[in-house]
DNA sequence: TTTCTGTTATTTATATATAATTTATAAAGG
DNA sequence: CCTTTATAAATTATATATAAATAACAGAAA
């Protein structure tokens, strides 16, 4: 019986950050908001958005006036939505009471990893599809997973980075094409 | 009977500096040499050497806790020997023993002089190649000498510096080949 | 004039390459 | 005091590239 060579893969993924979007559905005054919190950056000449930090889970959050929020650093979906809460939280301290519980929507994923295999990347550049490769300028190699929103920085050391993909799932999904189209030019 | 060119330079050289490295082929703990020592400065948060410094021969040296070390200041060799030798006295203060006697290697040699004509320097830079010239940034012209690793300064009162040698013998062979080129596009 | 790009800012792993850090030293000009 | 040149050591920092939402401004193309 011949085993699938994807199983010699010693696959591995971690998600390193979530970035999420959402609408509080309330004008944000960020001026004043600026002023009353110190965990707070904002530089409307430079980003019209309020940077706010937040310590635990550690992130960062990119405030508009017009009550859209972006949640980036956490590393799982719960992480976001207790930050968000915090998010909220802080926002009230200025008499704003936000009375709903906004829709979260992940927007993207970055995640790292290893496929267990080392990769000659200048052969790879050759021989896969949807690739860019210019190690002068960057070490790793850049794959457009077709058919996902997937794209991958793939190592010489088998190393990993998956960004663009919105859920876990699809992360996963991801990554078991990836091995799944190298084993196809069988890279091992 | 024609004088060679060459004949009419009076050049003079004259070693000012002298960088040399070594291996002691022995971990230092830099904290506690810098806490036994005075003539010691360490602040590893900005440089991870330690510096020491001898009074004679006058010269300074960094160390690291690799046990490599890099001596600086001396004019000839025999001083960097003896600089060396007093950091390792030095170094054994604090019960360290260095079993062995290091391998010193000139990394650079810097020496000024005088080729005893005056120079254009603003036509030097054009008819001499390998060579810069921004009088109003630095007085001097900067001229890599090509087959050497010498590169020079050179003024238009005829003094000049001359650094990235490794000996005595690769810095007179450079100062030769200046004057030579120089005498190739008759500079007097 | 309108629409479409490209900055601006945030995060995060990955891995290369520079650059800056420190030390000494001469030269001449600011 | 600074400018410039070369040179080693080791450490930190930054730039390179990826995706994505926000939104305000710029410049450019239509």
């Amino acid at each position: 019986m011949v085993k699938k060579e994807i199983k010699t893969f010693k696959k591995e993924i971690k998600i390193q950050n979530i970035v999420a979007s959402a609408s509080l559905e309330h004008e944000i005054p960020l001026i004043k908001l600026a002023e009353a919190l110190p965990n707070t950056e904002y530089n409307p000449e430079q980003f019209p958005g309020l940077v706010m930090r937040i310590k635990e889970p550690k992130t960062s959050a990119l405030i508009f006036s017009s009550g859209k929020i972006v949640c980036t650093g956490a590393k799982s979906m719960s992480k976001v939505k207790e930050a968000v809460d915090k998010i909220i939280q802080n926002i009230e301290k200025i008499k704003i009471k936000i009375n709903i519980q906004p829709q979260i929507k992940v927007q993207n994923m970055v995640a790292s990893g290893s496929i267990g295999v080392d990769l000659n990347l200048t052969s790879l550049a050759t021989t896969l599809d949807h690739t860019e490769y210019e190690p002068e300028q960057f070490p790793g190699l850049v794959y457009k997973c077709p058919g996902t929103r997937a794209t991958f920085l793939l190592f010489s050391n088998g190393k990993i980075v998956c960004t663009g993909t919105r859920s876990e799932s699809k992360l996963r999904e991801a990554v078991d094409m990836l091995v799944e189209n190298l084993s196809k030019i069988k890279v091992k």
